[in-house]
RNA sequence: GGUUCCGUAGCUCAGCUGGAUAGAGCAACAGCCUUCUAAGCUGUGGGUCUUGGGUUCGAGUCCCAACGGAAUCACCA
């Protein structure tokens, strides 16, 4: 039980003895004490006024004298203006901590027989992976993890953009000025050679329109008329025909884009259960619309097109079909939406895409509740925030993206140099180094992305590298090494049932106690809000006091044998946790560095 | 124009369902390594929580309006 939770219990009991009120103990407000008052958790009395029918601090010193002397593990009070603060006994925190460092898979919540999936990633196959995708990976990843950890079955699930014209535009300036090449003759990554192929389909088309436009062609005109892009719409139209010629091209090139995919998303750490490919998908939902034209929730104009009215719910008309019968991308959305749900018998369904798509996700939701589908309500958009650069957003086009494989690479280097500048790895196996850095750059990145609230849009900066100090993945990391650090000086064996109840801890001591007790609240909290940044702020915070526990007091200085014990159960605790936390944003944590 | 999201220190960000004097980091300055890892710790300066109303014992937090920024409203995906 929570501190909370205990407090709200006994203190409705204090009140229904006092005052005779029957009062909901989850009603009450109770709150960590601030640092400036003395106690551990604080009741607020303003609401019960009207019950004790007297001023605040004589209804708190009523309720304090009541708890101390019917609750033994409430050992004092003190009562400030509508505040009653409450000081744990010793005995308590000796019991939370024993409790804490006995539960092997603290911070698991139990199962809640739900099964979720998350969809997440989902890449157009014509350009490698950039900043923008990697926040969309880790936030995905996370909270999947997150997801679990709440008890709830989770299915990772990505859906590859794999059709489409804007692939057609990549192969086609392939075949024209790309001369044969591949990945394995240029030495190029699969998925970078590809997206060169997009950029320079884009320079001949720009070309193109503008030579037309020369000649006197408006500009509206010249965009569409232009001879490159007309060529990858016939492109397009081959490869829905089966045309073996350009089915064999998009195949060989998607394989190389797989393949660069590959290494990314392993490099990153990221894996799914379930990979759907949209040229398999996207005629899904055309039986939806068939469905929904027979129950009149959607309706055909005369050129055989199809659309869902959505006026009186304060949106647009919305086109579901094509009027030459070909669907559309929120036709196949519906289509796979209905499979996943009956295929995979879920409870819910999450999204992370970015908050471009709001619009889009408000309509799917809407369409398939008119549609009839109960689980409507249980889809969830995890709308996040763009990454913008100091000068605006990121543009493929434009050269302005942050590209996610140089940005691992430069993490890396980085990690290397501050640990070569240190020394303090000196003495390892240069294989062992090397994980070690991959674990401290990718530490780095992934904090400093995950850190920041989903929807937020967040800044990168290009010019400065992400920090290794103060609030930054590589700080939880170290904390967590030097606490590994002292674990493996440590004189003597210990474990939980080391905790006895005769131990008085220190303030500081208590205040790490009480913060591994937030734990499973934090999990839990981040789970609701689809928000790993939660967990990232709650390690910070534990790591943070860890580090000052660690300045005055020297653990292994202490010559009892009993302080000494109960100390080394309190870190290895905090140790776990910390792990515990940052495993859950798919951050290591490293016993040295 | 409609809808949605955002606005907190010079910069990047916290601030849970309303609670006490709004917190961290970076940057700046001043200290702390013969003592468990200085990627750390301590201190100083830095704020009209965009603005104006409202709700109440109490508002950064909830409601309304204005201002500023972003996204979106395609027979693209």
């Amino acid at each position: 039980m929570t501190p909370e939770l205990f407090i709200q219990q006994k203190a409705a009991a204090a009140i229904q003895a006092l005052y005779g009120a029957v009062v909901e103990a989850s009603s009450l407000q109770v709150a960590v004490t601030r640092k400036e008052f003395e106690g551990d958790y604080t009741l607020v009395t303003f609401p019960l006024l009207k019950i004790s029918h007297s001023a605040p601090e004589p209804t708190g010193n009523a309720i304090g004298q009541w708890l101390v002397e019917n609750v033994p593990q409430i050992a004092a009070f003190n009562s400030v203006k509508g505040f009653l603060n409450l000081s744990f006994s010793p005995v308590y925190w000796d019991e939370t901590l024993s409790e804490i460092a006995s539960t092997a898979d603290f911070g698991q919540l139990p199962p809640t027989g739900r099964r979720v999936m998350v969809e997440f990633s989902s890449p157009n196959t014509n350009k490698p992976l950039h900043l923008g995708h990697i926040r969309n990976n880790l936030l995905g990843d996370s909270v999947s993890r997150l997801l679990k950890a709440c008890g709830n079955e989770v299915i990772k699930s990505t859906i590859v953009n794999d059709r489409g014209v804007h692939i057609c535009k990549s192969m086609l300036a392939w075949q024209k000025l790309f001369d044969g090449k591949t990945p394995a003759s240029t030495g190029i990554k699969g998925d970078h050679l590809v997206g060169d192929c997009y950029v320079a389909f884009d320079k001949l088309y720009k070309a193109e329109v503008k030579e037309l436009m020369d000649k006197g062609k408006p500009e509206e005109e010249a965009k569409k008329a232009a001879p490159s892009l007309k060529e990858a719409h016939e492109m397009l139209v081959k490869w829905e025909q089966d045309d073996p010629a350009v089915r064999q091209l998009w195949s060989m090139m998607n394989g190389w884009v797989y393949a660069g995919f590959d290494e990314t998303y392993a490099a990153l750490g990221i894996t799914f259960d379930q990979v759907d490919h949209e040229s398999e998908t996207y005629l899904l939902g055309k039986e939806l619309v068939q469905k929904g034209l027979e129950t009149g929730v959607f309706d055909r104009e005369a050129d055989g097109s199809v659309w869902c009215d959505l006026t009186a719910d304060g949106l647009d008309r919305k086109l579901v079909l094509r009027g030459d019968g070909t669907s559309v991308y929120i036709t196949q959305d519906l289509g796979t939406a209905e499979r996943r749900f009956s295929t995979y018998d879920l409870d819910s369904h999450v999204y992370v895409v970015g908050n471009e798509q709001d619009y889009h996700f408000q309509v799917l939701k809407l369409i398939l509740k008119k549609l009839g589908f109960a689980w409507a309500d249980q889809i969830f958009h995890l709308s996040y925030g763009m990454v913008e650069l100091p000068n605006g957003k990121m543009k493929s086009r434009e050269g302005t993206v942050v590209d996610a494989d140089d940005l691992i690479q430069q993490m890396y280097l980085e990690a290397k140099k501050t640990s070569e500048e240190s020394g303090k790895l000196a003495d390892l196996p240069d294989d062992e180094k090397e994980r070690l850095y991959h674990i401290i750059g990718l530490g780095a990145l992934k904090y400093f992305i995950i850190k920041v609230d989903p929807k937020k849009t967040m800044l990168f900066n290009p010019e400065e590298s992400i920090d290794f100090n103060g609030n930054t993945g590589p700080f939880i990391q170290y904390t967590h090494a030097r606490i590994c650090s002292i674990l493996r000086k440590a004189p003597l064996s210990y474990g939980p049932a080391d905790v006895t109840p005769d131990l008085v801890p220190s303030a500081k001591e208590v205040r790490l106690i009480k913060l591994l007790g937030l734990f499973p609240a934090k999990v839990a909290e981040a789970g609701n809000a689809l928000s790993p940044a939660v967990v990232a702020n709650y390690a910070y915070d534990l790591a943070k006091e860890f580090n000052q526990y660690y300045h005055d007091t020297p653990v292994l200085k202490e010559p009892d044998a009993a302080v000494l014990k109960f100390r080394l159960v309190l870190i290895d605790t905090l140790a776990r946790t910390l792990r515990t936390a940052m495993g859950l944003l798919g951050i290591g944590l490293p016993e040295r560095m």
